[in-house]
DNA sequence: CTATAATTCGTTCATATCGATCACTTTCAC
DNA sequence: GTGAAAGTGATCGATATGAACGAATTATAG
């Protein structure tokens, strides 16, 4: 099974332009196949190998990696989940970075990486921690390493400019999951907006009061645990109140928003996944124009 | 992804001709990486590392990715646990870098500024929090904050090599603060360690099957909060035993390990601050030539 | 299979960097 | 003061890099 990479992967991986990419393999410096029409395809081996050659230890040489996303067929997000569910695993950090950052560098959204390879990865460790097949460290270790690779992720997308959108968000009361708000706070950047995660265990009152000190135009709420119901769903009611009357838009999600359950909520959203929360907030800012003539570049 | 840097650009930079720059390269002062084209590309990291040794000061820090005044402040430790006191309780992210950035270009250590900057100040916002006079998203979004530069700065430490000696360890059963220990892995990682933090809330049972899995040289403990004392004590002595059946040495520190606490356990060593646990680090290595063999270079 | 969007091709061009050299300043021993 | 040694910044022609372009190829969805 060989993978073969493009000039424009591997150009971004070991930090050269694509040009320079294209003149090395035309001098012979880089093993170099070509498809019938005449695009440069390279091996992972080639690219080592002139790595070694030339003495560089460039930008990341172990970036490269395995998936190695050529297109966006399910086949290649399907084998990214399972090689990054292996790495986590493992706790074999370098790989579970490779296989997510190669994702990005092929130009993948962060709702796709993260609905169809972080979430379907870690909740396979879950299952696997919950089943006994692994020990408890092997889970929380995932969470750690997938937690520093969405920090270096957040590195890389662009910093929103003052004038864009806020929104913010977290988990509220009993709730410990990190990931999916980060997640939720990626998704967000990636789109342009201001979006901050305020991280886990808000109580419902502070957040009521960080919506009205920072009033962002939308809140996002992660929901994976949930201590007490009937609790939940009046101080729920609550903040939706806040948050209508700041002009807010409240977007819920998460795991522990079952069906009976929802029921019993308003709010502006119910995001399944990170792509809903992608598409509200892309209507919340096409539309943002009507009411704060401010449009997202 | 580590971004590499143009000359000109550090140059500029560091408010030099590019000339000395390229002389200073040569020498060896300075980690320098080769293009093909025999183009000089330096990484932040290697840059940083050249200043702190040098004492360069930074002329237009912006240049090369980082916060517009690293580099230009005032470097006394004493005013910046209050400066970033302030700049937490506001959300203010960026002077939060800057001001722990700034500290570590002026060579200071990961211990000086976690136990005498970033430790009061947090201290203080969870004061203030506990008093009422701050809300909750406040002290939460401090942490978070706090957390994200923790993770830029693991970046620009520069990664420990394979050989290392390993040390893992994080916080137990009920204890939700994930900053101490953080801190501790940047501790150690900074002397050169394979540290790796796994997180809050372990059990202890996973913590060693992690220590029987993983043999590391040290293990550290944060305690930052005990839900029933009797069972700490029991539980903590199983682990002891586990990690001196495995050779490895355990650290334990935390504001929740009080004297009368104290004496019921036993450990290698109590570290009250990321000092302490520095200097233990640095005993483990510098003995460990008698009965691993393996000295750290 | 076909239509369409996205990527890569080869080329050109402006700019940046290379190594080497030179003039200048500082330091320091005599 | 003098001269050697060392460090700095500027300059040179030659070469390398990165961005831009229309045209051709590939990937993906219908």
């Amino acid at each position: 099974m060989k993978q073969l990479l493009t000039p424009h992967q591997v150009a971004k991986a070991i930090g050269v332009s694509e040009s320079s990419l294209k003149r090395w393999c035309d001098k012979g410096m880089l093993a170099t196949q070509r498809t019938a029409g005449g695009h440069r395809r390279l091996t992972i081996e080639a690219v080592l190998e002139f790595m070694r050659e030339s003495g560089h230890e460039m930008a990341q040489p172990e970036l490269i990696g395995l998936p190695a996303a050529v297109g966006k067929g399910t086949v290649v997000v399907e084998r990214a989940s399972e090689m990054l569910r292996e790495a986590l695993i493992a706790g074999d950090e370098g790989v579970a970075r490779r296989t997510i950052l190669d994702l990005f560098l092929a130009k993948q959204s962060v709702p796709v990486i993260g609905d169809r390879v972080i979430a379907p990865a870690l909740s396979h460790v879950g299952q696997c921690w919950a089943e006994g097949t692994l020990e408890v460290y092997q889970e929380r270790r995932s969470c750690e390493i997938v937690s520093r690779v969405l920090h270096e992720w957040r590195g890389l997308i662009a910093t929103p400019s003052a004038q864009a959108p806020r929104a913010i968000g977290g988990t509220v009361e009993a709730d410990p999951y990190v990931l999916p708000t980060s997640l939720c706070e990626l998704t967000l950047r990636e789109l342009g907006w201001q979006a901050e995660s305020y991280g886990t265990r808000l109580p419902f009152a502070t957040l009521i009061a960080a919506v009205r000190d920072v009033r962002p135009r939308l809140c996002w709420l992660s929901v994976s645990y949930i201590a007490d119901e009937a609790e939940f769903i009046a101080k729920f009611a609550e903040l939706f109140d806040a948050t209508q009357a700041c002009g807010t838009a409240l977007a819920v999600g998460g795991t522990a928003l079952h069906e009976p359950l929802r029921c019993q909520l308003r709010y502006s959203a119910f995001c399944d996944q990170l792509a809903h929360l992608a598409a509200f907030a892309t209507s919340l800012t096409s539309t943002s124009s009507n009411d704060s003539g401010q449009v997202n570049p």
